[in-house]
DNA sequence: ACAACACCTGCACGTATATTCATGTGTTAT
DNA sequence: ATAACACATGAATATACGTGCAGGTGTTGT
């Protein structure tokens, strides 16, 4: 994801521009249209926010959350919906875990996969309607 | 991203569960909490989905965007400010550029790039409100 | 015309990651 | 106790990706 894997912070506002060769012509004035938007994103941050989507950005992961949206499921019968091997769906499993965006429920020799983090339900549904308006 | 190049377009929604072994005990019910989401994400959606998703996981990239989305800039500023090499900057451009996410404008011998498409903003600033909250 | 500049692109390298196979752990059934 | 089942985990392999380097194109200035 990132080739930088002990970057040192530095600095991440650009107050002074007194390295910048090129006035932008048509520089959008002070008031900014998104008020909650930094001037720039803080390297952490964006480290962190990229880790996140990175997690996401996985087909089979987002199919995986995409059935555990709308049900508890155990990882045979994921495996058996995705199609994939048992051992893939765990690994996977394993990852949405990390990120504490799964729960899971052990019931005799199965173990039961839901939804944890359902706040992320508005972001898929705000990356699919991206998706289908620039489609 | 994804290791399946050429995978063939499988059957995506599970309306017969035969292979199911196990019923959810504490599955829902059918009114679904978000009726927009299908049952399930079907593999082309999911991976056009993670691909997106993907372009969008790289600090770099997403700090460039963080920039781009409050003023206009050309490369060498970009990379000045980004604290970059030239070369890298350009290279996730060129990414962003196939992706519509931004526009560029020659000026001279100055390139200057611009945010495109201003609806990922709401996306962007969805994904760091969950950063926040879960932080 | 020539040189300096701003940017782009192909290549090579290192790193990260998804999957498969083999094996391990815990549970249920006989 | 033993076997079958459900799942987890570690190693190995293949693939994808970000970056730096070298070289290329187009533009400006002298």
């Amino acid at each position: 994801m990132s080739t930088q894997p002990t970057q040192k912070v530095i600095i991440d506002n650009f107050e002074d521009g007194e390295e910048l060769c090129c006035e932008a012509p048509h520089q959008l004035h002070s008031d900014n249209p998104n008020p909650a938007l930094p001037e720039i994103l803080a390297v952490e941050k964006a480290q962190r926010l990229s880790e996140f989507l990175g997690f996401l950005a996985d087909p089979n992961r987002l199919r995986i959350l995409s059935i555990l949206a709308t049900k508890e499921m155990c990882v045979g019968d994921l495996a058996a919906v995705l199609e994939m091997n048992e051992s893939a769906v765990s690994h996977q499993l394993r990852t949405l875990r990390a990120i504490r965006l799964v729960n899971f429920r052990k019931q005799g020799r199965h173990v039961f996969y839901s939804l944890q983090d359902r706040h992320i339900l508005t972001f898929y549904q705000a990356a699919i309607d991206h998706l289908d308006e620039t489609a």
